[in-house]
DNA sequence: AGTAATTTGTTCGTATGTATC
DNA sequence: AGATACATACGAACAAATTAC
């Protein structure tokens, strides 16, 4: 059964994943970190954190562990 | 380079997944619930929601709220 | 050169809502 | 009506990697 609601980490992650492929962040470019994408959504980094697991696993972004997220490129 | 080490979520779901189709949990039958797994493994029920959530996304089970995860059959 | 601060990612514990038994 | 269980979300802590000073 699907859920009855859009999930915030779902609707967050889509919304992301808008502003990528609408070219407002370029391949390779920076995203905010983890902690002002939870200020700006206004939830908790633990729900960023599933978020960027769900961009990671469809391809869109890598992490960099101390370094930040990044978008990937066309070419993988 | 030192192995990157496996996380536990993805160590217990790798050992449920081969559990599973080992025949070990037959189709349509219900795995032990979150908590028991969180004491079988020693790890949190967070923990156990990550693992649902991964086998789920592999299409190995399916939850039903207020019931428990069961395994999909081979016609999903 | 070296220490402190930042960032990612994981984990825990808890709380809430919803659905089932 | 009450107990059980899933799914989501929050807050906090930690290690490891990176960056800043």
């Amino acid at each position: 059964m699907a859920p009855a609601r859009r999930m915030t980490y779902e609707q967050i992650a889509d919304d992301l994943a808008a502003r990528i492929e609408s070219g407002e962040y370029p391949a390779h470019t920076k995203l905010p970190s983890n902690r002002e994408l939870a200020t700006l959504y206004s939830v908790s980094m633990g729900t960023i954190a599933t978020v960027q697991r769900l961009l990671r696993e469809r391809g869109l972004t890598y992490g960099v562990p101390g370094a930040g997220v990044y978008v990937e490129g066309p070419d993988d």
